[in-house]
DNA sequence: CTGAAAGCGCTTACAG
DNA sequence: CTGAAAGCGCTTACAG
């Protein structure tokens, strides 16, 4: 592999001015600038990231802890896991992935010997370990998601809250008085995953707030339960006329099939609202109106606030992202029948 | 960050003892081994990472190429992945992730830079401009799944092809002879994924061989595009009384769902099989005869293959992984009826 | 506008 | 059983 001699020796200039050159920090001949990328291209050369490392302090790798828990729907497992390669890329970063077993350990590991020069934390739950190493390690990290503590943490994610307060205003403005939430599998709850319980217990206040009948159930994944679960739901609010889904894909399009069997129409007998979701409603039968859960938004963002930490220019808080309301058709003014 | 040196000093020795007491390389009096780890304990010490690259010629690092592809099934997908880091951390490899955009430019830049020691290739297409690359590049690298011409790499999969003749087999001993296959989305097939022709033109060839009439339908992933599958092979189809399904777990699930509406039941009517699932298939209804996809043991092997090519022990060659058969009652011997 | 040189933190012959 | 020293390939003051 060729080495940043050889291409001092072709442009015939000195490994310096190579450096310089490359890196742009300081000016150059333009004749003199000519003959390196000459060089370079010829010997299609690229400094050492080794020597890079050890000299620059600067790395240019995030470690990136992404455990799938039991129970997370892995379609928008990876969209995050995805959008924050990308984002970082944008940055000239790459990314060392870290999984369920080195969750925890591998980023001390990883932290002690230089290998990163930042973090992110994907799907903290309300009390995570690796918020506590984040903290310990003083390293620039950004959760995306909000831990119970976020004291000296950098964190961000979608205003669930906010979501949550979204779908029942709307359903409420259209005249839904008695409103129904199905959430995601119980698993997820027990386990302490944050962002749940902050839809689920938002909605509810909300709801209360606003003086509407509201009940809750959490969804399985497999079939058999989510049909208890519409039904369960159906029996407690039987003139439930709203309706938000706060659970993935395949449970969405279950409930749609469901309804469909039991003769109610969407949105003439129920109004629905998926919230919070990773994927597109667009093909569900029939398309819901959605709260996009913005994957690219929440990494994008992570990955500026970890760049800001590098440049000194952030404080540990956390930052909430306005969740949008996208009208597709499924929800209607509530016929006074 | 403590350094050698620092080590070095609290243990009152050279920091090559250190180096050697910590790598194992040479012996050590017992005595000095243990101030050493003493030192490195309390300094909680790690060898720099870059000082170990650029020093060392090994990264610990690999690179993994995954872009995921539209159509393709995301949970899949990421099994893969997680093995891949999983078996990587085994040997002691770290895992840099490289997606969509980037899964042919940054193998190049993380290559030349000698980032990474090797490469690992996911989701090949049957025409992969990465095969062509990673011919170019001459670092090890593995490729799970078999491209069209696999001439200079190292290739590990399963036996997709073994895995259909396996299906087959056991519906035409069941005594049944008009045997449809429900495939992937068009689109995969359209795009060039590698594997599900090669399960399909296998299906269909040993079908052919063994006597059987054999239908072959893709499905797309919507419920009508699924129903329309259905209902398509049993009108070319009408006497069909044995069943392949490969395709994903919403799909499999809603083909269950639709066969139980027309009134055909498993296995008494149909006998169905879930071929090279990534899943498990023990929540349907009912659970299925499975050929499992087993992406820990491709990822283990293809992260073996990968070191035996660190250690020169191993030239290029394909490897098939020996499909197996699961039973678990969704098939049995056709009535004469 | 350019170059000579120090030094980042290791590993590993070389020497004893 | 242990140490002094070279050198991996860069970046960046220092100097002109």
């Amino acid at each position: 592999m060729a080495n940043i001699h050889d291409v001092a020796r072709v442009a015939g200039v000195s490994i310096s001015t190579v450096s310089y050159a490359l890196s742009g920090k300081r000016s150059i001949a333009a004749s003199t600038k000519q003959r390196i990328d000459q060089a370079v291209l010829e010997l299609d050369y690229r400094a050492n990231a080794g020597a890079r490392m050890l000299k620059g302090a600067r790395t240019q790798i995030l470690a990136l802890s992404a455990p799938l828990h039991a129970g997370t729907h892995a379609p928008a497992h990876m969209a995050f896991v995805l959008s924050v390669v990308t984002a970082a890329r944008a940055y000239d970063y790459d990314v060392l992935l870290l999984t369920q077993d080195e969750a925890t350990s591998g980023l001390r590991r990883v932290a002690r010997s230089s290998l990163v020069d930042g973090i992110v934390l994907l799907d903290v739950s309300t009390s995570d370990p690796r918020t506590e190493l984040v903290r310990e390690l003083g390293l620039p990290a950004t959760v995306i998601g909000i831990p119970d503590d976020t004291a000296g943490l950098t964190c961000v994610d979608l205003d669930f809250e906010q979501a949550a307060r979204l779908a029942v205003r709307r359903l409420v403005d259209l005249g839904h008085r008695e409103i129904g939430l199905i959430g995601q599998a119980p698993l997820i709850y027990e386990r302490g995953s944050n962002f749940p319980p902050r839809f689920r217990d938002a909605f509810l206040a909300e709801a209360a707030l606003l003086g509407a009948t509201v009940a809750f159930t959490p969804a399985p994944e497999e079939s058999a339960g989510v049909r208890a679960a519409v039904d369960g739901l159906l029996a407690v609010l039987p003139g439930m006329t709203g309706l938000a889904l706060h659970c993935n894909e395949p449970v969405q399009s279950m409930v749609l099939e469901l309804l469909s069997q039991r003769g109610i129409s969407v949105p003439d007998d129920l109004s629905v609202i998926s919230a919070c979701s990773s994927f597109s409603t667009d093909h569900l039968n029939p398309p819901l109106d959605v709260i996009p859960l913005p994957a690219d938004q929440s990494c994008t963002r992570a990955i500026e606030l970890t760049m800001a930490q590098f440049a000194g220019t952030a404080e540990p808080h956390v930052e909430l992202i306005e969740p949008t309301y996208v009208q597709l058709g499924s929800t209607a003014a509530r016929t006074s029948s």
